[in-house]
RNA sequence: GCCCCCGUAGUUCAACGGAUAGAAUAGCUCCCUUCUAAGGAGUAGAUUGAGGUUCGAUUCCUCGCGGGGGUACCA
């Protein structure tokens, strides 16, 4: 709906102007509203009022809007005709579980790389902050008409494999213990259960670090794909996938070839400072090993060469130095787009008291367990409310008294109840829309309405959080619809029209808590 | 030290530079002969401080004050 408000706007503005459209918090401001008069009346010279009258005169006639109203110092406001409305509905109505969606071509590869954690414990709650959002944004893009490829990295060679083989061996007390070895439960847990295999292989820590791996691995997928519904296309192997594909070399020769590299100290350096990074950064060490910075190079060559035209990398608070030198790479390789988004810290809390989150020292509550606390819909919906930008309290103890009050379950409601309606009810289709007059009824047809404006935006700021809030709107419009008009027992042509309605709106909250990756249940 | 994020109701979070700063939850008052009360109506409650830019600042800039994270030839 706001495309069309724009559309009938834009031939009345230079096109150097972008013209912004917002709905206003409350209906006496109109149903859509736009501050253009006032970016005009900047390079205009003339007062903000003037330029809002003289694009009113234009616009009013447009069979558009019902009123169009100009409301000091200079914003205007429309009103819609109610047959925009009702089309509005027939398009729900026809296209179901595809509204909002932008069908057609999807030749825009993206990839949306999420969580990523490396296999060498459980997850935590800052992989499944990533994970939620990285699983609802590709849902998005997707909806937008990308092609998109969920990836998980995963580091299964190189030092900390190693350090995670020694710290096993330690455990079985075959080498002494080291402060940077890892500590957690499920280390002794996993060493308890394969002494054997770890004294057999107590002289090669990567042997034994790889297996473990593996199958640390192999928690983490099913933590994610049956208990989180994060889902993805494709775990890329760093061994299998980047290094005995030579990527590494690859990459190497290719930020050869665009001077970015030198040799000092017998090491092998990456300009990075060219690309707004404070220092440079090795790419191979002196000891002639190559760093996780090459590898994550070579990774994004791989990306390229298999035709993506961008790349999100979705990141914990602990990776924000690397964005810089990441960004450094995309750029160099001629990624076209290249994003990072860093989520911010979830701070644990029991009691109001905190809990310190750490793998190493292995005191923490895992996603796992939080999911289990809690349920995977208000987990999910919990932390897809909140920026990335902002960090997070979650208390633990809090956790089950939220999950009874979570707003997921307000959505769900509503969608059990616009279910309840369809089966309780029979008609025949409707033809006439006219009987939703009631303020209840004509908000809610609104609301269903931006639906399509909300992922739009989504997908082009990738502010999901947008969704949850719209979410909560869309609800309370539907709960108050729902305690003040009735469905049944009201005269037939009310009931199609109010029935046609409740349809439409089981559409749109179903799309919703598909697109935020929550369940539509029948019942509650 | 330097870099990044955050500071908004008692609490957890919203608000492309826009209009009377929104929700949820906690508190108080009401509403179940009604398509599921996991609901609805009402009430009370907030922008860290000082400057600046602007017609307009929670938002942008500067400086404080608080909290978190990052600053390896580790990943």
């Amino acid at each position: 709906m706001k495309e069309k408000v724009v559309g009938a706007l834009r031939p009345l503005i230079p096109e150097e102007v972008t013209i912004e459209v917002t709905i206003p918090d409350q209906e006496a401001f109109g149903h859509y509203s736009t501050n253009v008069a006032f970016k005009l009346a900047k390079t205009r010279g003339t007062s903000p009022i003037t330029i809002a009258e003289d694009i009113i005169k234009k616009i009013s006639t447009n069979p558009l809007f019902s009123r169009v109203e100009l409301k000091a110092p200079g914003f205007i406001n429309v009103w819609i005709q109610d047959i925009e409305y009702y089309k509005e509905l027939d398009k729900i109505l026809l296209e179901k579980e595809t509204y909002g969606k932008k069908i057609g071509k999807k030749n825009k590869k993206i990839q949306i790389e999420y969580v990523s954690a490396n296999p060498t414990g459980p997850l935590t709650l800052a992989n499944g902050r990533g994970g939620f959002l990285g699983d609802a944004l590709s849902n998005v893009l997707d909806s937008q008409g990308f092609a998109v490829e969920r990836e998980y990295y995963v580091n299964d060679t190189g030092n900390q494999v190693v350090t995670l083989g020694k710290s096993l061996v330690a455990n079985c007390g075959h080498i002494p213990f080291e402060e940077t070895f890892y500590k957690g439960e499920y280390v002794a847990e996993w060493a308890q259960e394969h002494k054997e295999f770890i004294e057999k292989h107590k002289d090669d820590p990567e042997h034994v670090g790889r297996a473990a791996a593996d199958y640390f691995l192999s928690l983490i997928q099913e933590a994610l794909e049956k208990k989180a519904k994060i889902h993805f296309d494709r775990y890329t192997s760093e061994q299998k996938d980047i290094h005995d594909k030579k990527y590494v070399e690859k990459v190497l020769d290719v930020l050869k070839t665009k001077n970015v590299v030198y040799e000092a100290d017998g090491a092998t350096w990456f300009k990075t400072t060219e690309f707004d990074d404070d220092k440079d950064r090795v790419l191979i060490t002196s000891k002639k090993t190559p760093t996780y910075l090459l590898a994550d190079a070579g990774h994004y060559l791989e990306t390229k060469e298999r035709g993506f035209y961008g790349k999100v990398l979705i990141l914990g608070p602990d990776h924000y130095g690397y964005v810089a030198r990441i960004q450094a790479v995309a750029k160099i390789l001629g990624l076209e787009d290249s994003r990072v988004i860093i989520t911010q810290a979830v701070r644990l809390l029991k009691g109001g008291e905190e809990m310190k989150m750490s793998k190493r020292k292995g005191a923490f509550v895992t996603f796992s367990e939080l999911i289990d606390e809690v349920g995977v819909d208000v987990a999910r919906f919990f932390f897809l409310m909140i920026s990335p930008d902002s960090h997070m309290d979650f208390d633990i103890d809090l956790a089950r008294e939220h999950s009874n009050k979570n707003p997921v379950f307000y959505l769900q409601y509503a969608f059990v109840r616009a279910s309840s309606i369809l089966q309780k009810t029979e008609c025949g289709a409707c033809s006439d829309y006219a009987p939703l007059a009631t303020p209840e009824d004509t908000l809610l047809m609104r609301k269903l309405s931006e639906f399509p404006d909300i992922l739009e935006e989504v997908g082009a700021t990738f502010s999901v959080h947008r969704i949850t809030q719209y979410a909560g709107e869309l609800s309370r419009a539907f709960h108050n619809f729902y305690e003040k008009e009735h469905v049944d027992g009201v005269e037939e042509k009310t009931m199609r029209a109010r029935r046609a309605l409740v349809e439409a709106s089981q559409h749109v909250l179903g799309n919703t808590l598909r697109i935020l990756g929550c369940s539509t249940p029948e019942k509650m």
